[in-house]
DNA sequence: GTTTGTGCAAACAATTTGCAAAGAT
DNA sequence: ATCTTTGCAAATTGTTTGCACAAAC
């Protein structure tokens, strides 16, 4: 029996020494079945139920627990599922309609390795954001200029 | 006579119709002195003879006239003075220590251009940050400095 | 039964707004 | 003289803390 993804967060949260609660678990479908990282507030209007102090709390405790990670997206910080559930990736923005797409590349992560080693670090980890304009908005422009409301 | 920096500055502020005041004059000034991009708050303290709302307020009307720009860093935003002054670059920093250094690459500016397309995207901007352990802090382990500005 | 997590109130921190006075052109 | 910017007080927004009760183990 191949572990699922809800084993796989159980299980988890057992080894952190974590209770399986309510709260938690909800945390967890939500961001299981989102498509792109949620800010903290997106979390809390998807879950009413639960008091927003208890959701600050455990997406602390899952995030110690590395079943969730923060990722800086522009300036916001958004949540997804940590690498456990989900591939290594990187975001790819619209600037005019919002939407978010996850990009791979095998070059780029070993371009940035160097990078980093060229700069004199031993590379840990990194960041990368791609903002451009996506194929339906450049048709249909509106009149928002580069200033706009991604960040 | 060649421009420099400040005359840029001056006319870009003219060119904007903003006025040229003391405290605009001081937040450039600031920052043009500044190795590494700064936060809204390490600038007040750094000007501590002007009101921090007059701060956020003419941060942002030099944001507006693209005199500086807000950069996200890790989980935190920072302001440097815009490309106009100094050319596109990448931030390179040491989880330990927290020193950042400047990185540009060529090779990596077209790899993303690519991406962006593959993505389906027109590209208009992107974000990069690197992150690892400098050779000193390879060496001699923790003792973080005041300087940690990671997060 | 013991320990951990949750809900609520209240504290704290960061940023924004309204308005009158000061400063720039 | 006119219009913009600044300083201050206060409002607003986002996040954290203390503590009593409830839920998990």
């Amino acid at each position: 029996m191949l572990p699922n993804d809800t084993s796989v967060f159980l299980a988890h949260l057992k080894n952190q020494k974590l209770r399986k609660t309510r709260v938690r678990l909800r945390i967890f479908s939500t961001l299981l079945s989102s498509t792109h990282a949620l800010t903290i507030q997106e979390i809390v209007q998807f879950i009413p139920e639960v008091h927003f102090v208890s959701i600050y709390r455990s997406v602390e405790a899952l995030q110690k627990a590395e079943i969730i990670k923060q990722v800086p997206q522009g300036f916001t910080n958004r949540f997804e599922l940590s690498d456990l559930f989900r591939p290594h990736h990187h975001h790819a923005t619209c600037e005019i309609c919002g939407k978010t797409q996850e990009v791979d590349d095998a070059k780029i992560e070993t371009l940035l390795q160097q990078l980093s080693v060229e700069a004199g670090l031993s590379p840990t980890k990194h960041h990368i954001e791609l903002y451009g304009v996506c194929a339906s908005c450049q048709i249909s422009e509106p009149l928002l200029t580069s200033q706009n409301l991604i960040d």
